[in-house]
RNA sequence: GCCCGGGUGGUGUAGUCCGGCCCAACAUGUGGGCCUGUCGAGCCCACGCCCCGGGUUCAAAUCCCGGCCCGGGCGCCA
């Protein structure tokens, strides 16, 4: 049984509990022992002089996180944990922990997050680290659920490949028997295809990759990327979405994960929607013209602009130069349909409706410097029929980051990849 | 990649400025002992540490140089 299913009132039933020993209280004649599993703690009991001596003595010396299988009988015991104690007369080591241990599971002494996460396997044990994983898992279904309602189809689209999305970013080499190839930095080109192949309205959720050396608290060089692509729509149409989709999130994790929550000391409230939106040049006339109208915003500007909105907020109607080939312009093609969601000054999520017209992207990619040549796998779909379509991408570890609180975005990852860490 | 700060028992910190008083301190842990109501149990005893490589000096955890790694800030970044 988990330590969730055991009641004061099952007082006098016999159970069967498994878990890792959390702490071991010796007082001599009298030993606690604290099981810990999945879902929470559980305290047996061993009184030397009713428990049969052989058992005590081996449960005495046992060491912190051994994982162990207790049989016994559930004693209601107002002087125990939670009103309860389990008296056992079975007592099975399953499996024996060393010693020392690599850092305290009990969160007596602080460790690191460098330590932590060298040890990950043991970090995670803690309640609430694993409860971020838990929370994560309930995104994911969310997401999953939302979409799929809304009519959209989940795809999966190749990781290794031969060309750059947007020249931007820098992509990780790998070798691809004779040739080299390259770990995917977004699903963009491949689910713009699927337009192009009537598929509608798809969904990925996958991993993307980024060879950037940034060493940042909010990066990472591999993520979870939650992509959509929509047909006979513009910006607007997934920018309501993006923002219901956030909102359901939110929904969710309150209504299912109230003790993971509590756990981490969360309360969280859903956010209102629509969510604020505001342009590129009304931005920068907050940051009274400190960056000059076509540039990117810099984390300060952000920051600032965060400070004076605060949560979920769209900034819309960016300058053309500044975004990829592949967005749609307005008639006044200085600014284009693009948009970014953000939290505070954190980039949650960005998207935009999408340059369709062949001759036009066309033109892009070679305003760009870009070679068509290696895009005419994507091109080609753009040349015989393609719908009007939009999409976005949205950060998965930076919503958790954001619904979270988290300082860094390495805590919403169970084995982050950042510019020195490989292993685990 | 740049700037600043840092690397001390398994873990987290003090000591470094101003070299010797440090065969390095505290907490937690581990081993042992006492203890029948713990819930950060308590008490007693013991164990365990100066990132790597050079240099300065009678003497280096401490100063200098290089490397690796970490933290903060930034840059780069659909």
């Amino acid at each position: 049984m988990r330590s969730t299913e055991i009641k004061p009132e099952m007082d006098g039933e016999r159970v069967i509990i498994a878990g890792w020993v959390h702490e071991v209280r010796d007082l001599g004649g009298l030993v606690f022992i604290v099981i810990r599993d999945r879902d929470g703690f559980i305290q047996i009991t061993l009184p030397k002089k009713t428990v049969n001596l052989e058992m005590f003595k081996k449960a005495k010396k046992i060491s912190r996180e051994s994982v162990i299988k207790v049989e016994g009988i559930v004693k209601r015991e107002d002087k125990a944990p939670n009103g309860f104690e389990i008296i056992p007369d079975i007592f099975e080591i399953l499996s024996e922990s060393h010693s020392p241990l690599p850092l305290e599971v009990t969160e007596k002494v602080p460790a690191d997050l460098e330590t932590r996460l060298d040890n990950r396997f043991m970090d995670l044990r803690r309640p609430k680290v694993s409860s971020i994983f838990r929370i994560k898992s309930q995104i994911s279904k969310s997401i999953r659920d939302f979409l799929s309602n809304r009519g959209f189809i989940e795809v999966h689209t190749p990781k290794i490949v031969s060309t750059a999305t947007e020249g931007g970013t820098e992509l990780f080499p790998i070798s691809y028997f004779e040739r080299e190839a390259f770990l995917n930095q977004s699903p963009q080109l491949y689910k713009q295809i699927l337009m192009s192949a009537g598929l509608e309205k798809v969904f990925e959720i996958g991993p993307i990759f980024r060879a950037e050396e940034h060493n940042t608290t909010r990066h990472l060089n591999e993520a979870t990327s939650v992509d959509i692509e929509m047909s006979f729509v513009d910006h607007e149409g997934v920018m309501e979405i993006l923002e219901e989709m956030v909102k359901k999130v939110y929904g969710n994790v309150i209504e299912k994960c109230e003790k993971q929550l509590k756990t981490l000391e969360i309360e969280l409230e859903v956010p209102k929607t629509p969510f604020k939106r505001i342009t590129y040049t009304e931005a920068i006339k907050i940051l009274e013209n400190k960056i000059p109208w076509g540039e990117d915003l810099d984390l300060q500007a952000l920051k600032t602009i965060g400070n004076e909105i605060g949560g979920f907020y769209f900034i819309t109607e960016w300058p053309t130069k500044i975004k990829p080939f592949y967005v749609m312009p307005f008639e006044d093609d200085r600014i284009c349909k693009s948009f970014d969601l953000m939290y505070g000054y954190i980039e949650i999520a960005s998207g935009a409706q999408r340059e369709h017209r062949y001759e036009k992207l066309l033109e892009n990619i070679k305003r760009r410097n870009l070679y068509p040549e290696s895009f005419e796998f994507y091109l080609k779909a753009f040349r015989y029929g393609i719908p009007p379509h939009a999409g976005w991408g949205l950060g998965l570890e930076r919503l958790i980051m954001a619904m979270l609180g988290l300082s860094n975005i390495r805590e919403a990852m169970l084995f982050p990849r950042d510019r020195t860490r490989l292993v685990p």
